[in-house]
DNA sequence: GATTCTTTTGAGCAATCACTCAAATGTGAG
DNA sequence: CTCACATTTGAGTGATTGCTCAAAAGAATC
């Protein structure tokens, strides 16, 4: 019944994703997706429906793969804010030697970068910064549960820095290609997130 | 047939800057710059080479607004860091009353969104950038020698540190449309500069 | 092999893109 | 007013956009 399917659906939603991350949703045409996915026009549109519901579907790939990185640093790491600092730190590193560069999140580029004519991709992203924003919190707030974080903190409002100050790093990071500049800015904001635990006085 | 009123160069330029901002290079036709700047098109190409050219000289015209406003904050405040201070909490307030909501920064966004076929956007931008960072160093320099600042600070890691957190701040104004979390954010990285006021113990 | 069904193909669609240029229309000099 | 020049006009350029669909090409069942 089912042929063996001639493209990878993973393998092409996972290129179209690089590229739409790298070029955004204006600059990519259907020309760079052929080529990036190696399909024709007629594939592509009968695989996912266009190019705007290819977009949506790319971002809710990039998505859950954020979700799934930070849960698996919470697991790997000692503490909570030390696997928030960690996943700071992680920003700061990545481009010495990794094979992908740390680039500008992709929901933040996305929101930024969608127009009136498209609010559809700019409410998803939104959509998925404020629930990043919400496992952030969350994160605090266990931290609160486990006595690392004192309880005058506010959670929402840690969450709101930390999400910034995760955009500011990715954003430096980009585009000086990885200078030394950007591990110092990684530490520099990670060490805020480590000053926050608890100290007898406060 | 009826003929315009010549155009107002800086007016046209105010316009196309302002449109361009919005949008964004890609997604900003020349039909959207034609209404924009009540020119028909052969009166643009005219005025200014293409879209790439108008594009180059609103992005300066841009930065040039960006140091000025910097300068004039500068000689208002009362102190160099003062000065900044009430740079980082402007963001988080000139929603609520101010006719221009806040936007992220024209020059990082081009510099985003910038793609490898149009290198000399992002380039000009990244030089911009670089520029705002010199400038914030030479504040912080002079905060030094003004005794503000103590000596073991590095002005170029501070000046890093301030336009991250500036690019930070004004995404979430953007996001958010300008909420009580963007003014507490402002106000919290204004406290961070304050913080780095010199203290007898060190 | 014949038949049926699913998937891929790629030429080509209308619309839009950035852009051009000869003609129309203003302005200033004499 | 007349003429020379500068500027604006807008229909129209070829190229490219996102997208369609009839035809071709396997794969599965008989």
């Amino acid at each position: 019944m089912q042929r063996a399917t001639p493209y990878n659906r993973d393998d092409a939603l996972k290129a179209a994703q690089d590229l739409f991350w790298r070029k955004g949703y204006h600059a990519t045409s259907l020309k760079d997706l052929e080529a990036a996915l190696n399909m024709k026009p007629g594939s592509i549109y009968a695989a996912f429906k266009s190019k705007h519901a290819l977009y949506l579907n790319c971002l809710e790939r990039y998505f859950q793969d954020a979700v799934a990185d930070l849960e698996a640093r919470m697991e790997a790491a000692p503490s909570v804010l030390e696997a928030l600092a960690d996943y700071l730190r992680a920003f700061g590193k990545e481009h010495l030697a990794s094979e992908t560069p740390v680039r500008v999140c992709m929901l933040v580029k996305t929101a930024l970068d969608a127009t009136d004519d498209e609010p559809e991709l700019r409410d998803r992203a939104q959509t998925y910064l404020a629930n990043m924003r919400s496992a952030f919190e969350a994160c605090f707030r266990k931290a609160q549960a486990q006595g690392e974080l004192s309880a005058d903190h506010d959670p929402a409002h840690l969450a709101v820095n930390l999400q910034a100050d995760i955009t500011a790093i990715r954003i430096e990071a980009q585009q000086t290609g990885g200078a030394i500049t950007t591990s110092w800015l990684a530490n520099r904001k990670a060490q805020d997130v480590l000053a926050l635990r608890q100290t007898p006085d406060q």
